[in-house]
DNA sequence: CCTCGAATGGAGGTAACCTCCCCCCTCGAG
DNA sequence: CTCGAGGGGGGAGGTTACCTCCATTCGAGG
């Protein structure tokens, strides 16, 4: 985090000009109505138009579809890594916790319908705005895991990347569960069972 | 089953006529083809002129997206189907049987990226062509479920719907796994576990 | 052979993506 | 305050894919 040496992305940084920064914040705000209405395949031309915003202008911004899904959702994966610093801290239940951040981390994975297949999608490709995204998670689960192996709650087996895997399978399931009955949270329930050392 | 009253299903009927025949299956195995290569996102333009015929012919026999989807698993389906008898009829390890199934439902709901997606979005909507495969799912799954918790094998609790949703989840995550590093084995191996008795 | 209607072809309307480039407006230097 | 540079904006238009519609063709049964 030195300030200097910032390794700051180069998509969809924020831009100098005030004009610029008007239109920015007006696209991204537009995109989260969007994305929260009609998934993350919502109409671009659409978009634009709501922020009152010519379509060039939009992709001067946020060159592909991810740049925009990433920008939207940033700030939400910040909390969910302060979180995870939190409950890390936190004395108690180990397990607990880890299973507290998870379901945290699958209420944010499943904010808009399709994040979850753009977050696995670009789970493994390296360079992709995305991709940023689940090194930051993989970064802030690893404590907890490790807290949790340590108080022997957990296989100690388990890595980060499948708990990743988890999280956005549960996400992608949420998503597609009907209203009412998430089947997510028995899928999560049972994977946390099996989790457990010697459970079989 | 009875074959006189046959509730057969109004979308993607193979046609009487020689011709339509003959052009309904280049555009199934034109359509398998792209699916495999594409997933089923393929552009239907680009199977139609595999198949060596016109849009409108590929709109005539399948009228969605959906309908040639289906069409071009229900052989699979079929199998699975079958495979669920076989696997019930068999004496011996119950749990065993219905993990078997699973795994290979896993494998055919991940046959064609997007398949699962298909799968679980009509999962829930009644008339969609890929409901009915869901139907026969949770049919096929019945027994071999209901055996596994005769023999004390799996918590009672265990839904067919949430076996299905088990099952879609861990295809999808199959579909998005890096080559090679199949998260959904791990995925299906702590659910297991997860859905034995007593295992808290 | 003839008739009926199933099956076909493919033009064309619609929607969304994305690029390109001219013009304008902001900002900082003088 | 003025002015010049260039960052930023606009939006037309090329491209691709979806899906509909209907005049025409052709196969099957009589």
């Amino acid at each position: 985090m030195s300030p200097a040496a910032e390794t700051e992305a180069p998509w969809a940084r924020r831009p100098k000009r005030a004009d610029g920064r008007r239109n920015y914040d007006a696209i991204l705000e537009a995109a989260r109505v969007a994305f929260a209405n009609r998934g993350t395949g919502a109409s671009l031309e659409d978009i634009a138009k709501a922020a009152g915003v010519a379509i060039g202008t939009l992709y001067g911004h946020f060159p592909t579809r991810e740049t925009l899904v990433e920008a939207s959702v940033r700030e939400q994966l910040d909390q969910l890594d302060q979180a995870a610093t939190t409950l890390t801290e936190e004395d108690g239940d180990a397990l607990g916790a880890l299973t507290a951040w998870v379901r945290l981390a699958v209420e944010h994975c499943s904010t808009y319908r399709g994040l979850a297949s753009f977050l696995a999608g670009s789970a493994h490709t390296a360079g992709a705005p995305l991709h940023h995204t689940g090194v930051i998670v993989h970064k802030a689960v690893a404590p907890l895991l490790a807290k949790a192996k340590e108080a022997g709650r957990i296989r100690t087996d388990v890595t980060a990347e499948e708990l990743y895997a988890v999280i956005t399978a549960a996400a992608w399931t949420r998503e597609n569960s009907p209203e009412q009955v998430d089947h997510s949270v028995r899928l999560l329930a049972f994977v946390t069972e099996g989790m457990a050392p010697q459970a079989g």
